[in-house]
Formats: structure tokens, sequence, C-alpha cells
DNA sequence: CTATATTTGTTGATGGGTCAATCATTGTTT
DNA sequence: AAACAATGATTGACCCATCAACAAATATAG
């Protein structure tokens, strides 16, 4: 990109070319889309959980969410089963095929993350954390 | 997203959330996708560039060029021609029509990203800036 | 009790990226 | 000169997100 941006617009060209970057090479190094890997995490994490509190956790459409938790259960990796006392509810839960295959997941997805963090220092770590919150914060009152 | 996350781990599921926020975000705050302006933006600085080094410029795959400079040419923005001395390449630039939306597109698009980055500090974007571009960095290698 | 509002989840359409295969053209090697 | 390699661009298939519309069910207001 020209010399000609200011800092703020390189930031916003970088992140857009980190993320199309991370997208693919994440699920090379995992096997698994990112989104997916966040819902069977989330999964791993509670017995049970509706998809409103999934697609909040994950943080994408509601629609998206629909599509992937099928094919999660057309794989066989969660099961999902309407809430006897409120039809509006759907719960998802980990198979134990699922529960298996998250632990190879988790492990991936750690050396792809340390490695993209290789010579960070807590430090900066903290602050890199704090600056994506507040980006975050700043664009969600847009 | 749960407490029992690294630091690392919530660093990549921000900047995952905050590129699938930015991206509809800009396109309804400048009335042009991302990718589209930079596009747009790297042939309002050069008066005439290939197919090949624009893709470099904006870094994403030739075959989404190809589609984005379609489109931008069906709607009047660039023109493309054939290189007479080398018939593998094809130069792009903007119409006159291209160069007076640019403008517009320009305003809108510091106004975002200034509002994304209001409470950031000179040195906090430098800082931002080299996180980045180490993470790309370390990425790239994998 | 009825009407209205809200919530949850589904589906279709769309846009944008990657991946891979392909074609035409040019460059390099033998 | 011919064979092979590389380059630039195109296209199809696929994945993933958003947006919008919708249906069913529940909650709330009157």
């Amino acid at each position: 990109m020209s010399c000609s941006l200011s800092n703020q617009e390189k930031i916003l060209h970088l992140l857009k070319g980190l993320n199309n970057q991370i997208s693919p090479k994440f699920e090379r190094c995992t096997g698994i889309s990112a989104s997916r890997y966040e819902l069977l995490h989330q999964l791993y994490e509670t017995e049970e959980i509706n998809q409103s509190n999934l697609q909040k956790a994950v943080n994408i459409d509601s629609g998206a969410i629909t599509r992937h938790l099928k094919q999660l259960e057309a794989n066989g990796m969660v099961t999902r089963r309407r809430n006897p006392t409120d039809n509006r509810v759907i719960f998802v839960r980990l198979t134990s095929e699922g529960r298996k295959r998250i632990v190879g997941y988790q492990k991936e997805k750690m050396s792809f993350v340390n490695q993209m963090l290789h010579d960070f220092n807590p430090e900066e770590l903290e602050s890199l954390l704090d600056m994506l919150k507040r980006m975050q914060n700043n664009i969600s009152e847009y």
C-alpha cells in the first residue's frame, strides 16, 4: 500500500489482510474452521446450551449458527433437541465423538496461535487485548 | 467467551469478531466494500496498473480481483485494456466517474476509521501497527 | 381472553474470499 | 526450433458471513 496512508488507514488495511490470512491458515492447521471450533469449544465447556446463547458467545449471525450446527449434527459431532418447556428453544450438546475430536483441535489451535504471537511478551499481549477491545467497542456504537 | 481462555486465544477471538463487525459497517458507512475501495484507491494513486500488481497491493486472490474489476467496469468506475506488448497482461485505470466517486468514499472511510480509533493516542497507533505487522509476518511463515 | 410484541430458529439470497483447474501468452532451456 | 517453465488472468466450486423475511411459540399489554 502507498506511503500516503495515515496510520489509521494502515491499521484498517492490516486488520483486513490479517484476517484473510488467518482464516484459511487456521483451517489448514487445525482441520476445522474458526467458527466451528468456537462452537465446539463452547459446547465442550458447557454441558448443554441453547442456540441463542451459543450465538452470543461465538458472535456470528443466528442463521450461520443454525447452518453450522446442522452440519456438525450431520457429522455426528453434536446433538440438538427442542426444549420441552419452550418450543422456541433448541438445546445443543457435544456427542462423545465431538468431545473426543475437540481435544485434537485445541492442540492444533494453540500451536497456531502461539506461532502467531510467539514474539509477544505478556505486556504486549495485554496491550493488544485492550486495544482490540476498545476498537470493538468503538465500532459497536456505529 | 469463557474465562478459561488464555490471552492468545482471546486475541484470536477478538480479531475474528472485529473483522466480522468491520466488514458490514465499513460498507454501510462508505457505500462500498473494503476491497473495492482499496482497488479504487490504488487506481486513484496510479494512473494505470496491471491486475497482478493490483492483486499484490490489495492482497486478495487474483480470481477475486478479476471479479471485482469486472463489476467495477460494468458500473463504469474502471476501464480495462490488454497490454499490446504482452497479451497476458491487463491494464486497469479509473474512469472520470470513478475518479469523482472515490473522493466521497475517502471521506466516509476516514470518518469510519477515525471513529474506530478515536481514543488511541499516537504511541498506541504506532504500537498497534507494529504488532499487526508482526502477527502478519509470523503467520506468513506458516 | 384477545391482540400485540418479542423471541428463537430457519431459509433464501447475496457478496466476498480461497482453492484449483484451465487457457493463452511469454520467457527460458536444451 | 522445440520443449518446458513461468506468468497473468479467468472461471467454477465451495465456504462463510450478513441481511431480510418468515413461522412458530411465548410473553406482555389491555
